[in-house]
Parts: C-alpha cells; sequence; structure tokens
DNA sequence: TTTCGACTGGACTGTCAAGTCCAGTTCCGG
DNA sequence: CCGGAACTGGACTTGACAGTCCAGTCGAAA
C-alpha cells in the first residue's frame, strides 16, 4: 500500500497479445469481486481464482493492490458511460429522459437493488481513502455529468428548454439524485427510492421545458 | 466473524455504571473511527488505542466486531436524529426547508466534504455485507424520513403544500437527493453538487406549495 | 469482611493478506 | 534456430488482524 519510491513508473505497457489478455482478464475478474464486495474486501487471491491467474502475473501487471484497483475504476467508468451512452444519446426531449428514467429502474430492479453504481460505491469507499482514485473517480463522474449536459444542450438550444435552464447545473443534480436513489434501494432492498428520486429530478427538468 | 452457534444470547446488558461508561467510551471511539476510515478499515487495536481499552474489554461488550458495528450504526442513528431534529423541527415552510438545506451546506463545507453522511457511507459499506446492518440502517433511514415526513405533512395539512403532495414520498426524495449530493461532494471535494441536489429538492416541493 | 460476579490486562493462537523472489517457460525478432 | 525479453508458477516472508484464554482486580451486597 506504500510504493511511490521506485524511480521507474512501472505499469508496464504489456507489449504482446497474450499479455493484454491476461491483463484484461485480471482487470475484468478484479472489476466484478470488487463490484459485488467491495474493494478491501476483495483480496489478490480471490482476483487470482477468479482470473486463473497467479501472483507473480497480478505483480507482473500492476504495481500493487492500488494500481489494480485504479485500473478496475477506469473499466467500470468506461463500462458505466457505454451503457449511458446506450440510453443517454437517443435523450433530446423528456419523453427520452423518461425512458432513461425506465431503463435505470429496470437495470436496479433486476439486480434487486444488490451493488447499486459501479462508480458510486466505489466512490463512496475509496473517495477518502486514496487521492489518486477519488480523482479517477471524479473524472468519471465528470465524463458522465459531460454526457447528460450534452443531450440537456442540446434540449436547450432546440427550444425543448427554456433559455435560463443550465444544462450541467441539471446533470450534477440528476446524477446526484440517481446515486442518492441507488443507495437508499439498495439499502431497503426496494427500487421505490430511485423511482422517487429520479421522478422528482426529471420533473424538476420539466419545470424548465420552453 | 462466523459465531451464532452459542446458544446464549450474548451482548450482556451492563449491569454497573462503570461497565456502561466503559462499553459508551468503545462505541464513541469506534463511530469516530468508522465515521473517518470505513468500518472494515477500522482494525480492533484501533479502537482499543482510542478509546484506552483492552481486547478482553472489547469482547466483554460485544460478541464480536459485527456486534460492535452494530452498536456503531445505532448510535451514529441517534447522532443524526439529533442532528436533523435540531434543524428539523422548525421545518414547518418553505423557508425552514431552505435554513435547513443551509445547514446541511454548512456542515459539509466545514468538513470539506470529508466523511459524508455517517449512515450514508456505512450503508454503502455495509448493506450488501451484512442482513443485520443493512436492516438497522433501513431502519435508520426510516426514522429519518419519518421525521422529514412530519413537518411536510404539517405544511400540507396548513394549506401550505397542495392536497396532492404526499409527504412520505417527497420525503424519500430529500433524503436521496442529500446523499447523492454529500456523495458526489465527497468525490469531488467540492460542495456545488450538494447545493444542487438540495436546491432541485426543494425547487420540487416548491412546486406543489398551494 | 467475605464473597461473587462484573470487570480488566495482556499474552497467545490461527488465519489470511500483501508483497517478494527466483527458477522456469514461452514467445518473437533477427 | 537462438538469445533475450515477456511471461508464468508457486513457495516464501512478513505483518496484521480477529478472536481466545486465564489470571487476576475491583466493588457492592449480604
Amino acid at each position: 500500500m506504500r510504493r511511490q519510491k521506485k524511480a521507474q513508473p512501472r505499469e508496464p505497457r504489456p507489449p504482446t497479445a497474450r499479455g493484454a489478455a491476461t491483463r484484461a482478464r485480471i482487470v475484468e475478474a478484479a472489476a466484478g469481486l470488487v463490484y459485488r464486495r467491495g474493494a478491501s474486501a476483495t483480496s489478490l487471491e480471490d482476483i487470482m481464482e477468479a482470473s486463473a491467474t497467479s501472483k507473480s502475473q497480478l505483480y507482473h501487471y500492476f504495481a500493487d493492490k492500488d494500481a489494480l484497483m485504479r485500473a478496475v475504476i477506469e473499466l467500470q467508468t468506461r463500462r458505466v458511460m457505454g451503457v449511458q451512452a446506450a440510453h443517454l444519446d437517443t435523450v433530446d426531449s423528456l419523453a427520452g429522459l423518461r425512458r432513461w428514467r425506465d431503463a435505470m429502474v429496470t437495470i436496479n430492479k433486476a439486480a434487486r437493488g444488490v451493488g447499486g453504481c459501479p462508480l458510486g460505491s466505489l466512490a463512496s469507499e475509496l473517495s477518502d481513502r486514496s487521492e489518486s482514485a477519488r480523482a479517477l473517480l471524479a473524472h468519471g463522474f465528470e465524463l458522465w455529468e459531460l454526457q447528460l449536459r450534452r443531450g440537456l444542450g442540446a434540449m436547450r438550444d432546440s427550444g425543448k428548454l427554456k433559455p435560463e435552464a443550465n444544462p450541467a447545473e441539471l446533470a450534477t443534480a440528476v446524477i446526484a439524485a440517481l446515486q442518492g436513489g441507488l443507495l437508499l434501494a439498495q439499502t431497503t432492498r426496494s427500487s421505490r427510492p430511485l423511482e422517487l428520486a429520479l421522478d422528482m429530478a426529471i420533473g424538476h427538468i420539466a419545470r424548465l421545458s420552453g
């Protein structure tokens, strides 16, 4: 947990296809375990078993567990962005936003609340414990907000939102509602809080529709 | 982490004043550490040091670490309820809600985002890992919601909210916004997301004012 | 003042985790 | 086909942590 001393930057580029595949296998297995159990509750041995690799492979591709967790954050950020993009790039109207809301609720119901948001749960666990992880997660949320902001900006430009609507601020509030809703859903084992939070957020935007 | 076998229920009542004081000292020290570092990152040795107690004292008052964490959740629930009560019992109008909002933001700014909500961070960490902890936390949120609901119900009854406003649902949405805002504030190290989330929630309620 | 149970100190155990090391194998360019 | 780098297996070290145990001390009630 305390490296940083070595002069060379580590985290070597994987030059061969086999190496890249092994590295990817490790990160994917780690992401799955971390999503279900959290970062500190996931041991390297768990990851070794799930990815069919050995200690030396882990340490060949990652300087330490922290570095591996950073790679997990990056993978989850990409995944979340992918899922969000699939539902958000059609968001150019209130109806589109409601479709997005329904998709989020459906996903949550399928998971029965367990796990929550891959970024949100990592953010809660790591933000105060690793500055590099915190920065990475903040960046992930920023990308997400940007994506949402684009849709809201398009709505404003096409006259669907009043000119005084602030897409960036709206996007932040919407993501906050989603995260809070997911947290309560996870705790109460019910999707209802998520539905209420997202409906509130959409109502807030609807109030600004032009 | 796996007891439950012993027939006797354990968790003995502390009959003497000295015992009660020791027990309270342990739980308070544990709560402080857990708030700052999370449950799994807080070791019993840390708690022993912070509370000036020994292993045998910990195990005299608590069956295992899980039981101690449950006591921590209960203490934090009481504390949060106390803080919330101090700001919420005057909430019988939109102006009162806005004062509450300002108080939450001020608290968050003072902590510079670190820690988040004592219940929220525990909920995120423990909900999927301990069913008893999850239930306790859900109960805490329920109490909180009830408290907020009371104020909103009073507003509705006094005609400050439209009759169709649903205090219970509004309360849940407000708490979700607060939790999500706190999470983003913790990650971005800025109180702005919290402000935006709470403003959205209050705007949502304002829209229902009669 | 005796006695018993509440309470305390701290050594000890077993387990598990991160991280190290090195001997070996595989792969690829020349 | 050969030399070196990329890659892999797994034993080993070190330390931390939860939980156990027992020999005590303290305090209040009889």
